[in-house]
RNA sequence: GCCCCUGUGGCGGAACUGGUAGACGCGACCGACUCAAAAUCGGUUUCCGCAAGGAGUGCUGGUUCGAUUCCGGCCAGGGGCACCA
């Protein structure tokens, strides 16, 4: 017996389970239909999932359902991110394990994310901490390490001098530690670096050729990796000025031309000669240290006051050895970049006009507007408040005056080329980049270990791969800050493997962006047991199809994975150099926050929303309290504006939820969660489930007419729309189709005559349900069972919609008069230019819009829009 | 600070490559059904105006027969900045 109203929570289950039995969503690597990869980017295991998992996953859904619909072998794993911080706090706080406490919000996810019904290939399920996954990671380090990939050396880290540890960025609050609250040092450590900026040009350059990638995720790539054109100049230092064995300074510009506008020269805090210079100047030792204590990001350096030292060393000018310049030790500059040095000409540099105001340095302008005079700019310059020049005419620059600034730098590189001093010329033209090696080491327990022992006769040596994975140690403690691998009583002592003597285990471990580095290549086969990856699976799968992911990723995390996938091409461990051919980035979930009268955040469960004389007042359930409606932000425990997907599933069922989540908002937006949107999606599936009901009560009666009925080509219309904008992944778009073939399809079972139309309105019910069924499977399958579909619908072919039922034989053109619309034309479809011209001319209602009014031009748009001037 | 993105009714948004601004949904209001409520169904809903008509896509200027769409300047919000994932 059917009942009136949709049962989910009965339905769902049952779905799920007939798919789980049937091992519907499993993958046969020797399936021979065309082959489709689908991959959302994979949960870290926090707890619990969180709405914008939802959305993420039921977007990757709607594509790997919509694609094994169309005759693709889909390829639609899922895993674990499991390594990371967290999981080490949480052993702080809650002294559990970080492997407990990770491996049990596992199961809780993988109960959430089963709940949801997703269409996924469970076997091929790992997490990144499982040492037979990185097992692997460690063999291919090896192998990097063998084939020059692998770099040592030393960079900075945020040292917490009270916990004795070193922290993140996001440890670090104010240049203090979150927990400590000291103030953070800089401090240098020995590491291990994966060779990235081998690959700059690489990288770049192919970006290009990511057509289905969005083009803003290739620019900020693109700025990333930051190719910049310059060039190196030695700069003569004053007999006496600098500490012994120093007579030069090398500084890397991208601006040349503005040579005769340098004021004074910038070299890094940890620039040898900066060094060197504080070992006889306790001032500028103390400036040094000051520097060190800025924390490493970039944002704390640059947000920083622009601050410096003059070291009493001065430089002498390239092109004039008369003219010095003042040497600064200064906070801004970096020593990653370039030389550690650079020449600052504050008239042309917002940074170096900062700096020179600051320290009262020359600003002397070299390039003008091309429409003034070299007197007239000179007589307009304000010192106060310099014209930025974006492009202009060389000046106060002796033989580059009058030249273009490209004309200038490259006259300048010319003639610094063609100077020598001691055995190399003064300048060299030298393209950098911005992009740095990527530095994975981490001093913490909960990462893949470093398969390397230091030996002290023998140096670094690799672990043999027969004693790989280099697993971590279960009986560790947290109970003191510190890496606990390296105070672990036995596990970093080991025999060398090359000479036999008493060596050490490299303490450190990866950065978990390696782990997120290749996961997806081993998706396409993790169940080699012996090797990272099976080469045929490789040449089968990858690259991706369809990755989908929050833009948060949109640089570190793909830009590894590019490289990693280069890397492992270079080791014979891939056959390809782009891992993904289509990227998808999703906008947040985001919901409303609510607050009461002291101030607390009210989280959404806990409220209730009335409308009093046309305004949402909010009041919290428990004690009666009005409460005030904050700003829509992005959902987050301190905020306390979340929803739980579990109360969501539980109270709307996973269909609604899904439905929800893609209908209102387009995908790579924001979504605002709102308890209105989800009700409203509710109804649409109880409707959707009375026009089934309906439709299987009608006689399967055939129309009588020779003309198709209105609902067929209302359906056909509908298959070619939702059919593109899933291509696209334009899921609201496709939402409204189906609302709109919704509402057609209730008003023709509304009709008198929809009794003898029965064939025509069952047909299109059916075809439908075929469109929601990537968004709605469980509801789907319900009403493709009743309609007397064959099988499951989720193995069914998409519809293919027939082009001749949605031909139009006119069409209402829109009339403009000046470009405001005045009135509607029918035409027939196959009417030319001047066809609609005529039509236009004739039409009385134009003549009297136009009242008298001579008509200069009529332009008419193709199967667009006619518009008169006059 | 630097790089990137976004801005359209009461709200989420739609508008294919410059061609009818507001599809579709939410909310609200009116009506039908009901003893009543829920559910459902029908209608109205950018603003000003009784209407004719006018204005209108963050602000401002420009290009065009025509601009939400292209260009310049500004304002606001968001993402990233290399040890969060």
């Amino acid at each position: 017996m059917r009942s009136s109203r949709y049962n989910f929570r009965e339905a769902e289950t049952r779905w799920q389970k007939v798919w789980e039995d049937g091992k519907v969503f499993e993958t046969r690597t020797d399936d021979p239909r065309p082959k489709y990869y689908v991959l959302e980017m994979f949960p870290y295991p926090s707890g619990r999932i969180h709405m914008g998992h939802v959305r993420n996953y039921a977007m990757g859904d709607v594509v790997a359902r919509y694609r094994r619909a169309k005759g693709h072998a889909v390829l639609h794993p899922m895993g674990w991110d499991a390594f990371g911080m967290p999981a080490e706090n949480a052993a702080m706080e809650k002294k559990s394990h970080p492997a407990t406490w990770t491996y049990a919000n596992i199961a809780t996810m993988k109960g959430q994310l089963k709940s949801m019904g997703l269409s996924l290939d469970w076997a091929r399920e790992f997490a990144t901490c499982d040492p037979s996954y990185y097992k692997h990671q460690q063999r291919m380090f090896l192998d990097f390490l063998k084939g020059g990939l692998v770099a040592r050396k030393t960079s900075k880290v945020n040292w917490d001098p009270v916990d004795q540890t070193v922290l993140a960025n996001e440890q670090v609050i104010d240049g203090r530690g979150w927990r400590s609250g000291a103030l953070v040092e800089q401090r240098e450590l020995t590491q291990w670096f994966l060779k990235i900026s081998d690959y700059s040009e690489d990288l770049l350059s192919a970006l290009d050729g990511l057509g289905r990638w969005p083009e803003k995720v290739r620019l900020m790539q693109a700025n990333w990796i930051g190719r910049s054109d310059g060039l190196m100049l030695r700069w003569q230092l004053t007999a006496g000025t600098a500490p012994a064995s120093f007579d030069e300074i090398e500084i890397y510009t991208t601006r040349p031309d503005t040579l005769y506008g340098a004021s004074f020269m910038a070299v890094a805090a940890d620039h040898p000669i900066a060094r060197a210079a504080g070992e006889k100047n306790p001032a500028l030792q103390a400036f040094i240290g000051e520097c060190r204590q800025m924390g490493t990001s970039q944002a704390a350096l640059e947000t920083a006051e622009k601050k410096g030292f003059d070291t009493g060393i001065r430089a002498k000018h390239p092109l004039d050895p008369a003219w010095e310049v003042p040497v600064y030790v200064a906070n801004f500059i970096l020593m990653d970049y370039g030389t550690g040095a650079i020449f600052g000409c504050p008239a042309h540099d917002q940074r170096d006009y900062d700096f020179a105001m600051a320290y009262d340095l020359p600003i002397k302008p070299v390039v003008r507007s091309a429409n003034l005079t070299d007197a007239e700019a000179n007589a307009a310059f304000d010192r106060e408040n310099p014209p930025t020049v974006e492009d202009g005419v060389l000046f106060n620059s002796g033989f580059m005056n009058g030249m273009s600034v490209a004309e200038a730098k490259e006259a300048v590189a010319k003639r610094f080329e063609g100077e020598s001093l001691g055995n190399r010329p003064v300048g060299q033209r030298k393209v950098n980049f911005r992009l740095r090696d990527w530095g994975i080491s981490r001093q913490r327990y909960w990462g893949c270990p470093i398969p390397v022992i230091h030996c002290e006769a023998c140096g670094t040596v690799p672990v043999p791969n027969r004693d790989l994975p280099v697993k971590l140690p279960d009986d560790v403690t947290f109970d003191m800050p510190g890496n606990p691998l390296d105070r672990h009583p036995t596990w970093k002592h080991v025999d060398c493997p090359q000479c036999g003597r008493k060596a050490r285990r490299e303490t450190d471990t990866m950065d978990t962006f390696v782990d997120s580095s290749w996961y997806f290549a081993r998706f396409t086969d993790p169940f080699n047991a012996d090797e990272p990856t099976t080469m045929s699976a490789i040449a089968k799968w990858l690259p991706v199809d369809q990755y989908i992911g929050g833009i948060e990723h949109a640089i570190l995390h793909l830009l590894y994975s590019r490289f990693f996938t280069r890397a492992m091409t270079k080791t014979g461990h891939a056959n390809l150099s782009e891992p993904f051919a289509g990227l998808f980035t999703q906008g947040m979930v985001v919901h409303e926050t609510y607050r009461d009268d002291s101030g607390n955040w009210v989280p959404p469960a806990d409220i209730r929303i009335e409308m009093i004389d046309g305004e949402r007042r909010a009041t919290e359930i428990a004690s009666g309290k009005p409460l005030t409606i904050g700003s829509i932000e992005k959902m987050s425990k301190s905020k306390k504006n979340v929803v739980d997907p579990d109360d969501i599933i539980a109270s709307y069922g996973a269909d609604c939820a899904r439905w929800f989540m893609l209908s209102d908002s387009p995908p790579e937006r924001d979504v605002i969660w709102s308890e209105e949107g989800v009700q409203g999606a509710g109804r649409f599936l109880q409707k959707v489930w009375r026009i089934v009901g309906e439709a299987i009560d009608l006689p399967d009666a055939a129309s009588a007419a020779d003309a198709p009925h209105a609902v067929t080509k209302a359906a056909h219309k509908a298959i070619i729309a939702v059919s593109e904008d899933l291509e696209r992944l334009r899921f609201n778009r496709c939402i409204a189709h189906i609302h709109d073939l919704s509402n057609t399809l209730s008003s023709a079972l509304g009709e008198k005559d929809a009794a003898t139309h029965g064939r025509a309105i069952r047909e299109a019910v059916c075809i439908m349900v075929q469109l929601f069924a990537p968004m709605m499977p469980h509801l789907a399958e319900e009403c493709w069972g009743e309609l007397g579909g064959k099988g499951l619908i989720a193995d069914a072919a998409w519809p293919v919609a027939n082009a001749s039922l949605v031909v139009e034989s006119s069409l209402t053109l829109p009339v403009q008069i000046n470009g405001k619309k005045r009135a509607d034309i029918i035409v027939p479809a196959e009417a030319d230019n001047a066809a609609v011209e005529a039509i236009v001319r004739a039409d009385s209602a134009i003549a009297a819009a136009l009242a008298g009014q001579d008509i200069r031009k009529i332009i008419v748009v193709p199967k667009r829009i006619v518009n008169i001037v006059v």
